[in-house]
DNA sequence: TCAGCCTTAAACAAAT
DNA sequence: CATTTGTTTAAGGCTG
């Protein structure tokens, strides 16, 4: 196994995905305030904001989602944009104003890493645009401006970039074209053109892609084209280490994943209510209140989980610059001082690994 | 060299 | 009518 230290910085435990696990199970005790996870409609145009709002009642919810619904309580407002300042060193992606004057660079003089062009591919600045969405759903427009307040080099861009992210949408096989609840009109401006959500079936290949980008330019320094949202932050989670806050998509986007679908909290949060029907084919567009979804048929389909029966859960977190993750017992009481003491419990760490190795590994 | 992937550009139609 | 959205084709660069 590679890279699994089965340390556990107590302060940057993320989430265990286990199917069972649910807010309302009790079996989570994460004293997780305060949280200030992004609302993440902050770039979303009001046409958006409808889809925020239309979101089914939760009688329980996964970690991911109890974390959304926490701070979406705290932060009505969904043009919000108080999480980008909550963390100092967020300078980069800090609001800058619409018309605020870009600064004047000597013709020899490198670009900053936040107005560099990212590494990443457009397919991985989709799926990150869309995965920050609180539906996992977005328009075109929205895609472009969760693009543009997140990597500052596409305010200044040539618009062809935006013909390329509809190309992606198009061509790739892994966003799926929705149509929008038309029941609104009247109500709410329904907006121009069709969501677009991530193809679960090929989500875990996204991510995979992603964390390659980001594992080899965050070793890589020389090649640093850092994500505004972690400029500073050396890729890590110091702040998450500080105060639990989990502000960049990128890293939410990794961090609340993990390598099986199945007991991927992100995953379980969209089978458990999904905002659209899913179905096979590509090209068939349907309307997102007209049919059931059912839940078995997605994970049917999805890879059987080597712990899912285990008893035990993944706990995913940052150190060294590498994701690693610790399994733990699933009915562990999982607050601060027990994962400190998981952190010492060599026993612990050695029933991990031999898990994590019947489990094929890690990062 | 080749295939595959990605980016970029462009044209066009349809929707708003 | 202008703009946005979505599709398609083509070409070139990069990489394994």
């Amino acid at each position: 196994m590679e890279n699994s230290s089965h340390t556990l910085p107590p302060s940057s435990l993320l989430f265990s995905s286990s199917p069972q696990q649910s807010c309302s199970s009790g079996r989570l005790s994460l004293p997780l305030s305060p949280i200030s996870f992004p609302p993440s409609p902050t770039s979303l145009s009001p046409a958006t904001a409808e889809s925020v709002h239309s979101s089914p009642p939760m009688s329980h919810c996964t970690a991911s989602q109890c974390l959304i619904q926490a701070n979406i309580s705290d932060q009505d407002d969904l043009t919000c944009l108080n999480w980008l300042h909550q963390r100092g060193n967020l300078l980069p992606l800090q609001p800058l104003p619409k018309m605020a004057p870009l600064p004047q660079l000597e013709p020899t003089q490198p670009l900053p890493p936040a107005l560099a062009k990212p590494p990443y591919s457009f397919s991985s600045l989709i799926f990150m645009a869309i995965e920050d969405s609180p539906n996992k759903r977005l328009p075109v427009k929205d895609i472009y401006d969760w693009i543009v307040n997140n990597f500052p080099y596409y305010r200044t861009a040539s618009g062809g970039w935006r013909n390329s992210v509809r190309h992606n949408l198009s061509l790739s096989k892994s966003f799926r074209r929705i149509q929008r609840d038309k029941s609104q009109v009247g109500t709410q401006s329904v907006g121009k053109g069709s969501l677009w959500c991530v193809c679960p079936e090929y989500r875990p290949a996204l991510l995979e892609v992603l964390r390659k980008t980001h594992s080899y330019h965050s070793t890589n320094s020389s090649l640093i084209n850092k994500p505004a949202l972690l400029e500073g932050a050396d890729y890590g989670l110091p702040a998450v280490c500080d105060s639990m806050e989990i502000s960049d998509p990128l890293t939410r986007t990794l961090l609340l994943s993990t390598t099986s679908p199945q007991i991927n909290a992100d995953t379980l949060s969209f089978a458990e209510n999904p905002p659209f029907p899913l179905t096979p084919d590509h090209e068939e567009l349907v309307t997102m209140d007209s049919v059931e979804y059912q839940q078995e048929e997605v994970i049917d389909e999805m890879e059987k989980d080597p712990l899912s029966d285990s008893g035990y859960i993944e706990l995913h977190y940052y150190q060294s610059q590498q994701y690693q993750y610790l399994v733990v017992p699933g009915d562990t009481e999982l607050d601060l001082e027990t994962v400190e003491i998981l952190q010492l419990d060599t026993e612990a760490q050695e029933a991990a690994g031999s898990l994590l190795d019947l489990a094929g590994g890690g990062y």
